[in-house]
DNA sequence: AGCATTACCCGCACGC
DNA sequence: TGCGTGCGGGTAATGC
């Protein structure tokens, strides 16, 4: 195991992670909310990318047998017993993996899933009645919703066509259930496409093709040619068509 | 009291 | 060259 920064280990040190870790194996992994959730045999390791990177599988040696070089801004590299092995990829220096027997403390918190058929509109609608913020970053909030970012934000609320500063428990019934569906279909479509590639920290997605209003601002509004606007929401470059959405 | 808002911070590298 | 920006969220201060 390597650690090129220390504060990538959110719970650990890099000696204790290493003798903790060593033995284990990886039982199944999973997602919950912006977490990848990986069930060892004894602990959990929770890794999140926060603003930038992945995380790779590739073989810990070359074809000669030699130590592949890590990339530039590995963070963490663990290698297995068979050579293979996972190295955490975090540009930003951001990104954080815990490990630990009860992964509870970090995830308990954490809104629905917005993808659980569970979260039906009644109950969404519900939700947004029970607070009185913004939705914008209401919906960003991860003990509210979990997995929702700043993209997906603006994107579900043009589909919706609600105004990122609506306050959430006026919006209407109809309107929530515009855009928990919106919601759930730009998520789909992310995941579709990779998710998407608009920075440097990360290429290989296709969903930057199929945004409406996210990084567009001044090009016309696909819907209604109205000029896209950007503004700021609790810190966050926020894009909207101001025509379409109320 | 408890909720909500705002400001700031954290590494790095890119585009203009 | 310098400045603004960012697929996120924690913390502290402030406001309601």
């Amino acid at each position: 195991m390597d650690v090129f920064w220390n504060r990538t280990l959110a719970n650990q040190t890099p000696s204790s992670f290493a003798q903790r870790m060593c033995g284990q194996r990886i039982l199944s992994i999973f997602r919950r909310g912006k977490f990848l959730v990986f069930q060892l045999t004894k602990d959990v390791m929770l890794i999140h990318l926060r603003m930038s990177g992945d995380v790779r599988v590739e073989r810990s040696l070359d074809a000669n047998g030699v130590p592949q070089k890590p990339h530039k801004h590995d963070r963490l590299i663990i290698t297995f017993a068979n050579h293979a092995r996972l190295a955490f990829h975090n540009p930003r220096k951001f990104g954080r993996v815990w490990l630990m027997d009860d992964p509870d403390s970090v995830l308990a918190g954490l809104g629905p899933e917005p993808l659980d058929p569970n979260l039906s509109p009644q109950l969404f609608f519900k939700k947004l009645q029970a607070h009185k913020r913004q939705i914008k970053p209401l919906l960003m909030d991860q003990h509210f919703l979990a997995g929702l970012g700043n993209i997906y934000t603006d994107e579900a609320l043009f589909h919706a066509r609600i105004h990122p500063l609506r306050i959430s428990n006026a919006i209407k019934r109809e309107e929530s259930k515009a855009l928990l569906d919106a919601i759930r279909l730009v998520l789909k479509e992310g995941i579709r496409r990779n998710g998407a590639s608009i920075d440097w920290v990360y290429r290989g997605g296709e969903f930057q093709n199929q945004f409406q209003v996210y990084g567009r601002a001044g090009d016309p509004c696909p819907r209604c040619g109205a000029k896209i606007e950007r503004i700021v929401v609790s810190q966050r470059g926020t894009h909207i068509c101001v025509n379409c959405q109320k």
